[in-house]
DNA sequence: GCAAAAGTGTTGGCGTTACACCCATGA
DNA sequence: TCATGGGTGTAACGCCAACACTTTTGC
């Protein structure tokens, strides 16, 4: 049997956490309190430990943030550049995940010194974190016209007006309300909870949940979220 | 200054290489020649060199074996379970490539006792390695109906018969000549090269090849490469 | 009643589908 | 001249962008 070569390369998972805050799309950052680097600004991260998957690590370091299981996470990609970190060759594997910003735990977010920051005003971040980030961006603007994810960044119940709210905030564009209205409702994924939206002071919004079963069998199909001018 | 923990997990990388024989998709597998799982079919691969950045290490494995560089080539995933292999826990990075397969080294594959394998007559291979391949034929799928990928399997003059073959082999399915032509040609990526495909029996069909520029500059807008029928 | 925001209707244009038809070639 | 496959034309349909109009609410 052939042996392996020895292996000194170092296995890391860092987040990417978007939220919504009803006007911009945050990204939760922290400020790091050890070495190296440590005061400056962060993603959250961690080391996959040795009996660990890596899904299982992600999802370890997200809920030792937030508090909160069962988010939405998919893998965005992974940096292995040998001078990313200049303590150890170290290879990070980027995960990305959307929360309901209204959900998460203060408490365990003080411990970390963390942040919500509005995309546009975020400092710097350590390594090859600014790249990650871009990435990410980039990779939201991609799927949430593609797919329905864009839920996963609000609360259960929600008023169209906000979910256009926010595409119109990942997108940076202002987007017709009568037709975003009709397309959002003919995609069948809404259903109506028969409530209104009593923060309003004006006509009050229809709250809509998603449709679970319909969100999850065609999930993979391909809708149209955003205008077609926007697609090219 | 913190030290990071030890690392005893090893670092791979596995590609998945993808051509099309005129008929069908064609994945290309190496029979292994060494421990463990010998005599076994699995993905091309091999570790990850200390001072090697991880698409480098993609395009050393991927040039070893067809004797090709400046391929098409993109991230797929990283598989990490912490059973995968059952000789050390290795984290494998996959890379997904796609070739014109006329243009292989013979020498090498025979080297690496390496076979293109139609899709639907692939071997089981080691380890996740199915899995792999399964998640690589989807992104083909997901992303051939709206990038421009198709090209990087076909020769540098191709027909446009010869497209849609290629397009009917990904989807398994029968596409309209007529409205697949026009199709294309309305996307203005191909010029006419003025030559006709030589080795046909009736009508010669018109060679073109890709507008370069606009393919680098457009590649990240959606096209529509599909009938809208395939998208749900 | 008025302003502001939510919700519904209508129309024209454009792209796609599903065809029929014509052209080039070798046997 | 016939069979085969490549290439072009076109009409009906459906979807979507653009915009007018109605409804609800609080002040």
């Amino acid at each position: 049997m052939t042996s392996y070569p020895v292996s000194d390369i170092h296995l890391a998972i860092d987040c990417i956490i978007f939220g919504f805050d009803g006007k911009e799309i945050n990204l939760l950052i922290i400020k790091r309190n050890f070495e190296p680097e440590r005061g400056k600004w962060s993603l959250m991260g961690g080391f996959l430990d040795a009996a660990e998957n890596l899904e299982d690590g992600a999802t370890r370091i997200l809920y030792d943030l937030t508090g909160l299981k069962n988010i939405y996470v998919e893998q965005l990609g992974v940096y292995g550049n040998i001078d990313r970190d200049p303590v150890a060759r170290t290879v990070s594997v980027v995960f990305f995940a959307l929360i309901n910003i209204a959900d998460h735990d203060e408490e365990a977010m003080r411990l970390h010194h963390a942040s919500w920051i509005g995309l546009d005003k975020r400092p710097s971040l350590i390594f090859d974190h600014n790249q990650m980030v871009i990435q990410a961006i980039e990779h939201l603007r991609y799927k949430a016209a593609l797919h329905p994810i864009g839920f996963e960044l609000l609360p259960e119940r929600f008023t169209i007006p906000q979910l256009q709210k926010l595409y119109e905030a990942i997108y940076n564009m202002p987007i017709d309300r009568r037709n975003f209205s009709r397309k959002l409702l003919s995609t069948g994924l809404l259903i109506d909870t028969g409530l209104k939206d009593a923060y309003s002071t004006t006509r009050k919004a229809t709250l809509y949940k998603l449709d679970i079963r319909k969100y999850k069998e065609n999930f993979h199909s391909f809708w149209n979220f955003m205008p077609d001018s926007m697609m090219n």
